[in-house]
Formats: structure tokens, sequence, C-alpha cells
RNA sequence: GCGUCUGUAGCUCAGUGGAUAGAGCAUCUGUCUUCGGAACAGAGGGCCGGGGGUUCGAAUCCCUCCAGGCGCACCA
């Protein structure tokens, strides 16, 4: 790497001029941090150890320390073209255009696989994300966890982690919610064949409705009134899940046992609503490697075991006939109930069970993606998983902040119970597409309360950055497939007279393809995709500056050397690789015509 | 009350302790009709919530106050 080269430079030459007595240095122990400047006039590198060293140093003015560091860097150099002191003491470096022509011959050589390295080789990772409840379609809010979990994945993988994707379904059988909602949909099945509903009123005091039963020639001899779950779910979706149930067995539950039918039911509706969920992901890009449910820890034994465990290494406690987690031994505020009083583990004994299983199964590293209305849930999860021995640090909670909704400027309330649901599919993957809705949120730190105002995410789509980006990469694509149709052979960068390339737009995008694999580098770290997003608008700005400042295929009136000509079709190519890498990893297609 | 996240341009938001705080949208003004105009160039617009502190240097780190979001169950 350059930034190695330049280093290893002013390392020794900041040694050098204490050796010939220029200051005094206490120890050798220091370190050479780089940047880039903002200010492009500020060279291409800049370093201040000038202004650190003040101290070390025991000089006042870190101008001239920088200065006297200077004259031992030398002048010749096959990278450096020159070196100066700017401001208050930093070091400028500005480098000859030759380590930019490389990079172009590097990104031609790697193509798909630059911007990867192997800095994560030997992480098992985890990703668990979205797991909404299966009561409910997948919301937009769910689409800000959903697109975050997928990218933050192929990130960790980009870098050389094995990475597995995994929704957590929430079904297990002590969860009233299930119970409610698969009775919601049986009253919509029995609406659907003449049965009138009534439905109580939500607030207190309020006048029940009664809804009439459907109209049709398959209505049932008996079609006395049922009545609507108190707080049942009152979406639109409930309905269609009644709906498919129908299509799919006519009234057969009309006639067979209670037993039978509730059985059925609680299947049909767990096994429908958790397809509906995948299909809608999908729609988003989005794949998940394993659907965990929850029951299965109830039907393996394992929370069982897990609690046995718990008890035995002695971090469970009976009290006020409840066993209780010593959770405030392992850094949560107070203990927690595991096994309430009533005989029923609660869902922190899943929860420890759950996250055993995932390091059994041989995951070195967890994360979980939440909304912020959970962050009260991470010591006490922490704490199970510590006293089943596992290294806290190991279980990563990344918590979003909220997506509030809004629509034609009015705050939408409720939960889904009350229907009020705004479904990622229908209500903006459906109206925008797919590469839209990535963007829009992948546009922001996931550490920021977002506003999503879904009339206006619709209006905005023609304007919606994606396409911008979208239309640079198709832009080159086509100069690529007209300098074909014209008989004009590309000629690989190692052949290519790169030296050709001087205008400032060419090196300023040469720059830019060059600082592609630390971007995905870092946004791997910090888990911020969003960088990578705002990456991508910057370099396609820079490609349509050069579009727009160096035709590269000679024009009627406009002639044009072939070796330029094949030097800037080269250019052409490595910024194409590069701008289809990055919409990959984001999940976005790179379209070649738009 | 305790915990936690946030406060940056009219709006939505970037900003890896560094030099003159940026982008998109919106507003205004130009270029040009091109190898695809879904483009390019430019202008206006900011006590970075307030106040202390640490540092050679703070939008960034610490403290405090103010404002807002979210959470504080033997619900998940």
């Amino acid at each position: 790497m350059i930034t190695d080269e330049l280093s290893r430079v002013i390392r020794m030459a900041v040694l050098s001029a204490r050796d010939a007595g220029e200051y005094t240095l206490e120890n050798a122990d220091f370190e050479i941090s780089l940047e880039t400047p903002r200010n492009k006039l500020h060279g291409d590198y800049s370093c201040s150890i000038a202004l650190a060293m003040k101290k070390m140093a025991g000089l006042n003015n870190s101008r001239e320390i920088a200065e006297k560091i200077l004259k031992y860097i030398p002048a010749a150099s096959p990278i450096l073209l020159r070196t100066e002191v700017a401001g208050p003491g930093f070091l400028n470096f500005y480098l000859k255009p030759e380590w930019l022509y490389e990079t172009l011959r590097l990104i031609e050589l790697e193509d798909i696989k630059y911007g990867t390295s192997s800095k994560m080789v030997g992480e098992r990772i985890l990703v668990e994300f979205v797991s909404a409840n299966p009561t409910g379609p997948i919301s937009v809010v769910n689409g800000r966890a959903a697109v975050l979990g997928d990218v933050l994945s192929t990130l960790l993988a980009s870098q050389g982690a094995v990475v597995s994707r995994e929704f957590y379904i929430n079904d297990a059988l002590n969860s009233l919610q299930l119970e409610k909602f698969s009775h919601t949909v049986l009253v919509r099945y029995m609406q659907e064949f003449g049965h009138s509903v009534i439905m109580s009123s939500s607030e207190d005091g309020g006048a029940d409705t009664i809804e009439p039963g459907v109209q049709s020639s398959k209505a049932a001899a008996d079609i006395s009134p049922v009545v609507f779950p108190k707080d049942g779910y009152r979406g639109e979706y409930v309905r269609d899940i009644a709906r498919g149930i129908v299509a799919e067995s006519g009234d057969k539950f009309l006639k067979c046992s209670a037993d039978e039918r509730d059985a059925y039911f609680r299947q049909a509706t767990l096994s429908r609503m958790v397809a509906a969920q995948k299909s809608a992901l999908e729609a988003f890009g989005i794949h998940f490697d394993t659907w965990y449910y929850e029951s299965e820890l109830y039907s393996s034994g394992s929370v069982e075991k897990t609690i046995q465990q718990l008890k035995d290494l002695g971090y469970a406690y009976e009290n006020d006939g409840a066993l209780w987690l010593k959770s405030s031994e392992l850094g949560d505020d107070k203990d927690r109930v595991l096994v309430r009083s009533n005989e029923k583990a609660t869902y922190i004994a899943a929860d420890s069970a759950y996250h055993h299983d995932k390091f059994e199964r041989g995951f070195n590293h967890l994360i979980n993606i939440w909304g912020a209305d959970h962050h009260g849930y991470v010591a006490r999860l922490k704490a199970g998983v510590a006293a089943l021995g596992h290294d806290p640090q190991k279980l990563e909670i990344v918590l979003t902040q909220m997506v509030s909704l809004v629509r034609d400027g009015e705050a939408v309330i409720g939960g889904k119970r009350k229907g009020n649901v705004i479904e990622l599919k229908e209500d903006l993957i459906d109206d925008i597409g797919k590469d839209a809705a990535r963007f829009y949120f992948l546009l922001n730190s996931y550490d920021t309360p977002a506003t999503v105002d879904v009339e206006l995410a619709k209006k905005q789509s023609n304007d919606n950055p994606v396409y911008y980006v979208q239309y640079a990469h198709a832009r080159l694509v086509n100069i690529l497939i007209k300098a074909e149709e014209m008989g004009i052979q590309r000629m690989p960068g190692s052949k290519a007279a790169l030296a050709l390339l001087t205008h400032a737009a060419e090196l300023e995008l040469l720059r830019k393809l060059t600082d592609y694999p630390e971007e995905v580098a870092s946004s791997a770290r910090d888990y911020s995709p969003h960088r990578l997003t705002r990456f991508g608008m910057e370099l396609a700005s820079l490609l349509n500056v050069f579009y727009e400042n160096c035709r590269v295929l000679p024009g009627a009136d406009d002639p044009i050397s072939k070796e330029l000509t094949s030097a800037r079709l080269a250019l052409v190519n490595g910024a194409r690789i590069v701008q289809r890498n990055l919409l990959n990893l984001l999940g976005i297609s790179a379209p070649d015509k738009m």
C-alpha cells in the first residue's frame, strides 16, 4: 500500500533529523498517521506528526519542526512529486500520477474481487435481523433493519468472514399473541361464509359495530354473528390469509370439530404468515440462510436444559415462587425472572438458550440487529450469555434508531394490532422499486432516528439519487459498447498509454477508485454501509464530470488520438468495475441500460 | 427519577480529533442538446442546541444544562 510506503519514509526522516541533532526525542515510539486532506489543494496525503511532536520534542513551533523533518525527506523519490509544509505544521505530500495508473491495472486484474480483502478470515459471524413477530407483515419500519443486516452481512463477507443470515421466529407455544392471531383469522374465515362480525370498540365506552358477512353462493346455512377478538388484528392481511385458507380448503373447517379446526388454524396461520414475510423480504432482495423457530427450543428440550445449566452454575435462584437469573452480577442493573411462578419460562430463558445454541453451532461472533426500543434488553441478554460461559463481548447488539412514519405530513401511529401497518412490499417496494427503496434506507446512519414520509418517498422517487448512481454506470457501459461497435479494440491497462491521463477530472476519478478498497474495509469495520452509499454518489459525480470533460471516442469534429482513446477506455472500464462492485455490495442492480 | 440515542443550511442528512464545516433536495443564474440531459458550472443560505473543560488543535472526547425520541414487567 502506498500509505505504508509513505509512513516508512516519514519515520525515517523523523529519526534522521533527531540523529542529526535537530531536536531530541524521548522515545522513538510514535504513530504516523496519514490522512487524505478534505481540500485537495493540501496534497494527496497529509501528516500531522510535527504538530503531535511539539510536546515530545520540547519545541514550541511545530511549523519549525515540520521544516526540520522535511529536510530529511528525499527530494528524489519514485512516488513523491513534492512535499511541503503548510498551515500550522502539516506535511503535505503530492504523489506522482504513476501510482494512480498502477491501481487501474490492479482493478482490471482483480475485477469482481476489487474491494475485497482477507482481513476477517477466520471470523464466523451470525447476523440475526428483522425477526418480526409472525402476526403481521413485514412493515416499512422493518425495512431499515432488514437492509442494514443484509448489507452488513455482505460487507463482512467481503472482508473474508464466513457470514450467515438468520431470522428468528417467535412462535413459542406460551405466546398468547399467536392464539389471538389464529383466532382472528378464524373469524375472518367465517365472515367469508356469511357470518357477520361484531367488532367491539377499541375505545372504552365506544359503541360496538357490526360488519356484515360476505354475501356469496358459498354462504353457510348458519350465519350467526361471531365476535371479533378483543384487540384482535385488524389489518387487511388477516383477511388475505383467511381467503387463502378458503381457496385451499373451502368450508371444511365449518364442519369439523373445534379441536381439529383450532389446531389447523394455529399451524396454517403461522406458516402462511411466515411465507408472506419471506416473500416480502425476497422482493427486497433479502435472503436468509436460516429461519429459526423458537418453538424448536422448547420441543428439543433446550430451554429446559439451559435453565438446569444455569441452576447448576449457581446463576439461578428461587424467590417468590419464581426462578431468577442473577443478572445483576453480570452487568445488568437487576435480576430477571427466568421461570414465572406459573411455571412458564420467560423469553429471556428462551433467548439465553437460543444464543447458547448460536455459539454451539460454531459461530465465534454474533451480531443482532434490534430496534432501539429494545435497548433495555441488551444487558440482560448479555448476562444470560455470560452466565452460560460465553464472552458477552462476542455478542454485539446493533441498535437501529426508530423509524417513524409520516403520511402526508401526519404521523402514522399504532402498531400492527390496529391494522395501521404500512407494508414494506405493497406500500413501498411495489411503488418505487427494490433499488430505490434499498438506497433510501442506506442513505443515513442507523444511529439517527429517521422519518419516512411514505407519500414523499414515492413522489421523490424520480429524484432518488440511486438513479444518478445507476445512470453513471449505464453511461460507462454505453461507451464500451459503442467502442466495440466502432471496431475499436480495448487494450489491457498494462498496454495502454495511461500516462496520457492527465486531465484533472481523470486524476480525481482515478484517485477515487484507489480509495475504494479502504472505504469498503472501514464501512465493514464500523458497520456503516451508508458511507458506501455516499461514496457511490461521489463516484458517480466524478464520473459525470469526467464524461463531460473528457471525450473518449473519436467524434465528428473532435479528433482524439488512438492512444488517448485507449487510455480513456481503460479508465472507463476500471470505473465501471468499481461502480458495479459497489452496487453489488449494496444489493442494488447496476443496469447497462435504463 | 434512572438508562439510552439524537440536536449541523429552509428540508433530509454526511462529516474516521486536524487546515476555509459538506452533499442531496428546494430557491436563483448560467452551459449545452452530448460517447444517452436522469448531465455539467455557479450563487445565496450555518453563533455545528447553550455553557464549561481536556488538547498544539473540538461539530467530533469529558462534564453540565436545555430540547426531543425510545426504554425502564413474573409481555415478547
